[in-house]
RNA sequence: GGCGCGUUCGUCUAGUGGUCUAGGACACCGCCCUCUCAAGGCGGAGAUCGCGGGUUCGAAUCCCGCACGCGCUACCA
């Protein structure tokens, strides 16, 4: 059997961690057993959609790296891919059970059902529909649907016995069909609910293993009842442990960004984000924590994923994000803060003074928004000797005569300085002088950025350049 | 309320009856490196494996009960 997974969002905002952490997992499945991954879009609640949804959830799938086979605009032999263009299949399919007997008719109001509900938990019963419109006579369907009265499509599901089902990560699980309600099937909008239309795109689409969130665990009985009576072959189904807060609750807005573009925004790398996610419930089962998607791929199995949730922990993906920082293409990186101090209003007009920034900074970074905190000193015009040591190191004699041999050697020099070539000079007047480290290295630091700490210092000496250095130092030199 | 699922350091996790006086990672603390701050290297602290009963020569690992957490219980997904 050929596998074949699929991510089913509804486009009702922005891709959430959670989402896609599942689509991640979809994806890792398909792809080690070479097989296709779709997208589906899910709009069946009319009432929820917001425009633009689609092509966002897209463009963040794509820059997380998550390429699908088959979905929207791209097409493929099973589409349509969104949901609200194969009405026509769900209703065939809904009227399909009505003529079995699987499903019939219902004329409740959504008033009088709700007010029903409200009464069953008052008095602490399980709110579930009464079955007035399953017992209703053929006749009587026939008079209503002739009246042109609103109606819905219910699943008939069995009134004893149970259903036991094998879920591939929390292997057999048993519910008494009991607690399972009527579930509407198509609503009186004429669209299929989640019920309805997951399982006829899920076969149409020969979808092999259905992989999603535990909160659909409780569903999969109807889903399996409903395969029963289209007499279809069942998928392997698979319900992933939640994302959730610190507190332990559902992962949600108000604690932190969920949406994955916030991320994207602040400058988190897409390896990073997806490498961490990777592992939140999920391992390798030896001690390996970096992972390229392609490793991903080569490693992911169902089997070892975990049951329970796992709190998505920001410090961690931090250090992740900042590990990725640190060893990726400098070029690249570079490439990618720079907006951000474009933003700010930086000068980022010379490529190369820019990516001595990066490089000097880099390792202080989280995520790339947080270089803007970085980098006042190598935009500074003038600069401003902290109180303190800063103040102190410069009123020794020892920085006078630093200063005077750097400068020399600066006179004497009939190129730019770079890293290296600083490195040979202060090794020079270290020799000539007898000064060396922090006395020597000091004075130069803070004479260039008025403070005691600060990026390496061959790396702000070759951004400053000879003249710049030169100036400094003889400003310093006069006071 | 009912049903389902879950429960190993604060967090992510390893662990499938004896090698566990429970391993790794983040965060935290210390040391080293170093002109500084980071990074990096090394080390430390941190879990009586939710609780209580069993089974067994032996249980984090198997069974039962309880507690707690979460999810579902919509003409939302």
């Amino acid at each position: 059997m050929s596998v074949r997974t699929r991510f089913a969002p509804s486009p009702t905002g922005f891709l959430h961690v959670g989402g896609l952490r599942t689509a991640l997992y979809n994806y890792l499945f398909a792809k080690k057993h070479n097989g296709q991954f779709i997208l589906r879009i899910e709009d069946t609640d009319q009432t929820r959609i917001v425009p633009g949804a689609v092509e966002n959830l897209i463009e963040t799938l794509k820059w997380a790296g998550i390429e699908f086979d088959e979905g929207p605009f791209k097409g493929g032999p099973f589409g349509p891919y969104i949901q609200s263009q194969r009405l026509e299949l769900y209703h065939k399919h809904a009227l399909e059970l009505v003529e079995k007997g699987y499903a019939y008719y219902c004329f409740c109001s959504p008033e009088r059902l709700e007010k029903m509900r409200q009464e069953q938990i008052k008095l602490g019963q399980p709110p579930k529909y009464d079955g007035t419109c399953r017992r209703l006579t053929s006749d009587e369907v026939k008079k209503k649907l002739d009246e042109g009265l609103p109606k819905t499509i219910r699943m008939k599901i069995p009134e004893w016995g149970e259903l036991k089902f094998n879920d591939l990560i929390r292997g057999d699980v048993t519910i008494n069909f009991k607690v399972l309600d009527d579930q509407i099937l198509l609503k009186s909008d004429g669209f299929p609910t989640y019920h309805l239309a997951v399982v006829v795109d899920d076969h149409y689409m020969k979808i092999s293993h259905v992989i999603r969130g535990e909160e659909w665990l409780p569903s999969t009985p109807k889903h399996i009842l409903l395969y029963d009576y289209f007499q279809w072959e069942k998928p392997y189904f698979a319900h992933l442990p939640l994302l959730l807060n610190p507190d332990r609750t559902k992962l949600s807005k108000r604690q932190g960004d969920v949406a994955v573009e916030d991320y994207r925004a602040k400058g988190y790398l897409p390896e990073a984000v997806v490498n961490f996610i990777a592992l939140l419930g999920w391992n390798p089962g030896d001690e390996r924590e970096f992972f390229t998607i392609d490793e991903l791929i080569k490693e992911f199995s169902l089997e070892r994923v975990n049951k329970s949730g796992a709190v998505f922990d920001i410090k961690k993906l931090n250090w992740m994000n900042a590990h990725y920082i640190k060893n990726s293409d400098l070029d690249r990186i570079t490439q990618l803060a720079i907006p951000f101090l474009k933003e700010k209003g930086y000068d980022v007009s010379n490529f190369q003074k820019v990516k001595i920034i990066v490089e000097a900074v880099r390792t202080h970074l989280e995520y790339l928004a947080q270089i803007v905190e970085h980098v006042d000193i190598f935009y500074a015009d003038d600069i401003e000797i902290e109180d303190g040591e800063a103040k102190e190191i410069l009123k020794l004699d020892t920085t006078k005569l630093v200063f005077e041999k750097f400068i020399q050697k600066l006179q004497n020099l009939d190129s730019e300085i770079d890293r290296e070539k600083f490195k040979v000079i202060a090794k020079e007047v270290q020799n000539e002088t007898g000064i060396k480290g922090k006395n020597l290295f000091m004075p130069i630091r803070i004479a260039l950025t008025g403070k005691t700490h600060g990026p390496e210092l061959p790396l702000l000496v070759e951004y400053f350049g000879k003249e710049k250095l030169k100036q400094r130092l003889e400003k310093f030199l006069k006071t």
